[in-house]
DNA sequence: CTGAAAGCGCTTACAG
DNA sequence: CTGAAAGCGCTTACAG
């Protein structure tokens, strides 16, 4: 394990330059901070207390930080179960926070004595992650994807099962299906819709945008939802809705309007723990294991700290299911009709 | 802010002893390393990188890790919130792995440079919150309460609510009543269980052992609760489930089962977040706010540790507050007699 | 079981 | 903007 003596004789430098250059110190030549902070990633330099090492992992938010959603919680309880096996400690940051003037994201992790971290991000702060990425800092991405190919990410891709789920709609004899999608359109979101439009070709059903309705992935984004939904002309008889809680929320206020589910209107959601149990009738949804992202996050992090090299790369796309349970039925216009659909 | 230095100098050993004694070295003398410990805990000790002083704040769990559960998921949205305020790092630890063989919680908090912590434990881990306590460690249980006067903790007493749900339910004429009581035996259930028992009292109505049933505070629990409801002999008219995710998988498992929700089966359940918005009927509950509770316990640590005494005790009670919504009806029986019912 | 001394790790006036 | 030196914080053989 290297110590800012080690660090320095590596940059050519003395060892009160590179504590400088960790605590952010203002006189520090912009150059001479780079190197030091590159090679410090590079060499996995933490700090010590006396001659003990400090080896945290951060739980680290690019953006507002969400814990408390479904997805949050079911990621933290996988993380902490992969804490027994490892000797770390888990520490939870803002990163909009924890971050002073003018310091990179991999001297604040260094101060903080963290040597990796598990990122969440959306759409609109992943030039964070690539930053941390591009600092050379080991760190994995949940629940968002990248092209760029210095970010390490776990990633569960819905679009086939989103596919499937529209798909089942079709052949359950629904010609007009709306979608609910995050107003903030995260990698996540997208393939959902994607996985809609997959579909609606598959079975040369032309796309309508008017059917895509953006709503907060919240318990009040699925009432607007229906409310919405209700006020549409030659409204759609089938429902996809890309968010759990929004979707449990739709669920109910359909039901509160009177609407009967599946048998007015088809609901499909989507679930990253158990939520899809606890609804009436059982939501037919897309499933992802969020439990398991948090696990697999944490457990390649650990094998990119092992590594002298930060040359290994994790980009790993996990899989979702559709899973068929009750609120998802025949169209009512179908079924009045008495017609059987063949598909 | 005290050095091993001072720590030696006021314990009247030298500062290589100190040093052993947070190490838990296991030469160190029983008494010796007992009076260092305390003089750290009194002294409010944290270690330091250099110069610079580690200052974080554990959510620390004396029994297994829950996060994940809607109750954990909200307090730590708490704690998160609270923490944009203060200069805090939160650590999530399990106290049951990170300590070593022979070391006091006090030993693990300091080497780890955690200066304060907010504990969550279970009925069986009370004594490990006492103990933390008791070795003047900066603590904070949350939802929990204690006799000892040693403790802090901030508690929502919900056995008020609780009576005032029950009597909601006798008032609407339901006499036969069963209780979902959580399997492990924690302060909360118990109080739920005692507000029953009040309502029960009040309108001179027998408390009956019979009518209640301890199943695990998880969606199998409240599924559990319904199947042995379904068998009992006379079977009871109305339900008060004092676990969230129990009460709303009871009232789904109940739906699935033909019964009508509130016309077969009313049902009260508890809440610690938003649980009663996302099923239909909305869920009459007893509800807490957990968040609130987080923010709360955040900010009492905070001013615990700025303390240089620790003579202050924080023991805070908040309220529950009843909250009927739809899941509750007259009963059946009284329905199809068409009486009215005068209370 | 404990201390004096050596010594590592890191930081900070001080000097240039 | 940087280094040599001083120095604090903590730990660890070594000695008793």
């Amino acid at each position: 394990m290297p110590s800012v003596r080690d660090i320095a004789r590596m940059a050519g430098v003395s060892p009160a330059t590179v504590s400088r250059a960790i605590n952010n110190h203002p006189t520090v030549g912009k150059e001479v901070r780079e190197k030091v902070i590159s090679l410090m990633n590079e060499k996995r330099y933490v700090p010590s207390v006396g001659r003990r090492q400090i080896t945290n992992i951060a739980f680290a938010y690019a953006d507002d930080i969400s814990l408390g959603s479904p997805f949050d919680a079911a990621l933290m309880h996988g993380m902490s179960e992969c804490m027994e096996r490892f000797e770390f400690d888990l520490m939870v940051l803002d990163l909009k926070r924890v971050l002073q003037p003018h310091e990179t994201y991999s001297q604040m992790f260094i101060r903080k004595g963290i040597c990796g971290a598990v990122l969440r991000t959306s759409s609109q702060s992943k030039k964070v992650c690539e930053r941390i990425a591009a600092e050379g800092f080991p760190s994995v991405v949940v629940g968002e994807r990248f092209d760029n190919p210095l970010v390490n990410f776990i990633y569960a891709d819905s679009r086939r099962s989103s596919r499937e789920a529209v798909e089942h709609l079709i052949n359950l004899g629904h010609r007009k299906i709306a979608v609910g999608l995050n107003v903030v359109e995260d990698s996540d979101h997208l393939d959902r819709l994607q996985g809609y439009k997959d579909a609606l070709a598959a079975h040369q059903l032309s796309f309508d945008s008017r059917l895509v309705l953006q709503v907060p992935a919240r318990r009040d984004g699925g009432e607007q939802f229906i409310r919405r939904l209700e006020v549409m002309p030659d409204r759609p008889t089938a429902v996809y809705l890309t968010d759990p809680v929004a979707a449990v929320a739709a669920m109910v206020e359909a039901q509160r309007r009177g609407m009967r589910v599946p048998h007015d209107l088809s609901i499909i959601g989507f679930d990253d723990a158990q939520l899809r149990f606890l609804t009436f009738p059982r939501m037919t949804a897309v499933c992802q294991d969020a439990r398991e992202i948090g696990m697999a996050a944490f457990a390649a992090l650990q094998s990119l700290i092992a590594e002298a090299k930060s040359t290994r790369r994790v980009q790993r796309v996990l899989g979702t299911e559709f899973e068929v349970h009750e609120s998802t039925a025949v169209p009512p216009v179908l079924r009045h009709e008495g017609v059987s659909i063949a598909m």
